[in-house]
DNA sequence: CATGAATGAGAGTTCATTCAT
DNA sequence: TATGAATGAACTCTCATTCAT
C-alpha cells in the first residue's frame, strides 16, 4: 500500500494524459462552485470512473492535487517573507497574497478551510506552512507589529473566514481587498496606529 | 396556500407537543454540527415523517424556526444600540453580541450565512435587521468611528466569516473573543488609534 | 353502518353547506383535469379533512356525487329514446348526448370508464342504464339499424373509448362531433348504407 | 449529456444481462396492468435500484424500451401498406394490425396513448409513423375510401380510444375484432356502402 | 358533528465506492 | 492498467386515511 500523493512520481504517458484531463475538468467544476464529483469529472474527461478513482481515491485527493501548486507557492511566499527587512511589509504581503489566492482558487480555499489532508505531500506542505507562518508571526510579535495572542492556526482560520465572507453564497463581494485591510488593521496590537 | 411562518399561530396542544419535540431534537442535531434531516429528526422525536413535513416543509423552514427567537433578540439589540449615547459602544455591543450568538447557536449562524429565507417572518426580521444595522453604521460613519466603505451586508458577511473562523471544522477555537476584537479594531477608520 | 349514497337524505343545514362547498371545489378540480384529492378539496373548501371524509369516504364517492345528476339525466334520456318513433333517431340521439356529456363532464366520463361504484344509488342508476340501453339496442337490432353483436356494455366501452380519443392528453380534439359520426356509422350493420 | 435511446448500442455482457432482466420483469408488470415502478422492477429483477436508473432514467424510458420493437414493426407495416395495390385493403390491414398490437402489448398502447417521448429513437419512429400514416390516409381520401376529415393524429386517437374500450378496467372484451370492424366501417365516407 | 393533526408506507432519485470485464 | 456497470444506503417528499381534540 502506497501512501497517497497529490503530486505523483513519473507516470506512464497515457496515465499522465488521463490525470491531466481529470484535473482540467475538475478545475472547471470547482471554479463554477460545483462539487467535483468523481463520476461527473471522469465522464466529462472522457475517462472511466475507475480510472478517476485510481488517480484520486476520493474527492479530497482530487482537491489536494488541484491545490498543491498553489499551496507550494504560498509556502515559498511565506519563506521569502520571513527574511524580508520590514516585518510589517512581510506580514502584509503574505496575508494579501494568501487571501487573493484563496478567493481566486476555490480548491485552495476549501482545502485550507476544511483541513483533513489525505495526501502525504500536501499534509507536509501544510505543516511547513504552519512552521513558517509561526516564524513570521514570532518576528512580528517581537517587533510589536502584531497581536501577541495570534498563532499560525488563528491566522489560517481568520483568512479562511475572511474568504468565506468575500465569496459566500456564490456571490463575490465587490472589492474584496477592503476585507484584507480590515484583517490587517485588526491584527495590529491594540492602541497602536498604522505607522 | 398559506405563507410559511417560522413562528406559527396558536397550535392545538398535541401539535404543539410534536412541534416542540421536533425542534428539541433538531436543536441537538445542529448543535452537533449535523444537518437536521427531516426524517432523522422525525424518527428521533418519535413522530411520523409526515408530521415533521407538516410542521416544517423543508430543512430550511426547520432551521428558521430554530433561529427565529435569536434573530429577534439580535434585532432588538441592534435597535437598542442605535439610540445608545456612545456610537462606539453601540457598535462594539452589537458586534460582540451577534458574534457570540452565532458561535453559540449554529442554527442562527447557518441562517445568516446562507440566507435564502423560506418563512415570511424570518425574512422580514432579516430585512429589518439590515435597516437597523445600516442606521447603526451610518451613525458610526458620521462620528468617524467606523470605516466608510462598509455596509450592513459587509458586516453580516464579516461576522459570518469570523464565526466560520471560530468554529470551523467542528472545533471551536479557544477564546473566540479575540476574534471580535480583531474585527472591531479592523472596522475602525484607518490611521485612527483606539480612543 | 349505512350504505353510502351519492345523494344523501336531508342534511342539517350546516352539513348541507359543507357538502355543497366540497362539491363545488371538487368540480373545479376535475374540470381542470386534476385528481380531486380529499385533503386538497377540503382545504380549499375551508372545511376540515375529517368533514370531507364524513361526506365522501373516498375520492370515488366524491366522484359519484359529482356525476349522479348527469347519470340520471342520461338515464332519462335513454328511457325517453326507447319510446321514440324512429329507432335510428333514438340511437343517434342517445349516443350523441352521452358522448357530449362525457366529454364535457370529466367526472361522468371517469365514472363510466372506470366503473367500480361505491354508492348504492349510482350503482343502481348504472344498472338501470344498462337495462334501458339494452332495450334501445334490442329495438335497433330488430329494426336492422344496428349491429347485432353489440350490447349495452360494448356501447359503454365504445363511448368511453371515444371520449378518451377526444380528450386524451389534456388536449381536446377539434370538432369532437366527427368522432360520434364515426361511431354511429360504425355501429350500423355491415353492408348497409346510411338511409 | 448523451441523448437517451430506447435501444442502446452494444452493451457489455453483464449490462445486457441486467437490461434484459429488467425488461423481462417490467413486461410482466405492464402485462398485469401495473405501473412499472423502477424500484419494484429493480428489486424483482434482483438488481440494484441504481442499475435500473442507469438503464432507464425514468418509467417512461423503460416503457419506450419495452415498446420500441413493436413500434418499429408498426412503422414497417404502414410503409408496406402504403404501396399495396388496394387502398382499402391497405388501410384495413394497418388498422387491424395496429389495434391488435396495442391490445396485446400494453406498453405500446400506453406509449401511443400518452405520447411524451423521452428517447430520441422512439420519438423519431413516432414522427415517421405520422408521416407514413398521413400518406396512407391521403391515398385513401384520393380514392374515396376514407372520410376526408381524419388525419394521422385522429386515427391514432381513435385507435387508442378503441383499445381503451377493448381492455379498460383490466378486463378484455370478448372478440375485440368487432371493435375494429366498427372503426373501419365508421372511417368510410358517409353514405357509401362497403364495396 | 366538525376539525385538522398525525400517520407511515412508499415513490422517486442521487452518489460514493466497488468490482467484474 | 482502464473501463464503466453495479451497488444500495440515504434522502426528500406525497398522500390516503385515521383519530385525538
Amino acid at each position: 500500500m502506497t501512501i497517497a500523493m497529490a503530486r505523483p512520481e513519473a507516470l506512464r504517458s497515457d496515465a499522465q494524459r488521463n490525470r491531466t484531463a481529470l484535473l482540467d475538468v475538475a478545475r472547471t467544476f470547482v471554479d463554477r462552485g460545483e462539487p467535483a464529483l468523481l463520476n461527473a469529472v471522469a465522464h466529462e474527461a472522457g475517462v472511466g470512473v475507475g480510472t478517476a478513482y485510481r488517480h484520486f481515491p476520493s474527492q479530497q485527493h482530487l482537491l489536494e492535487a488541484l491545490a498543491i501548486d498553489a499551496l507550494e507557492d504560498m509556502l515559498d511566499q511565506v519563506r521569502d517573507a520571513v527574511v524580508l527587512p520590514d516585518a510589517a511589509d512581510a506580514l502584509r504581503g503574505v496575508v494579501t497574497a494568501a487571501f487573493r489566492s484563496m478567493v481566486d482558487d476555490a480548491a485552495l480555499g476549501d482545502l485550507l478551510t476544511n483541513g483533513g489532508f489525505s495526501c502525504a505531500d500536501t499534509a507536509a506542505l501544510a505543516g511547513d506552512l504552519v512552521v513558517s507562518v509561526d516564524a513570521l508571526l514570532a518576528r512580528g510579535r517581537t517587533e510589536g507589529i502584531v497581536r501577541t495572542d495570534i498563532d499560525a492556526d488563528d491566522l489560517r482560520r481568520l483568512l479562511c473566514g475572511l474568504r468565506e465572507a468575500a465569496v459566500a453564497g456564490g456571490t463575490r463581494v465587490s472589492d474584496p481587498e477592503r476585507y484584507v485591510e480590515i484583517l490587517l488593521a485588526g491584527l495590529r496590537p491594540t492602541n497602536r496606529p498604522t505607522p
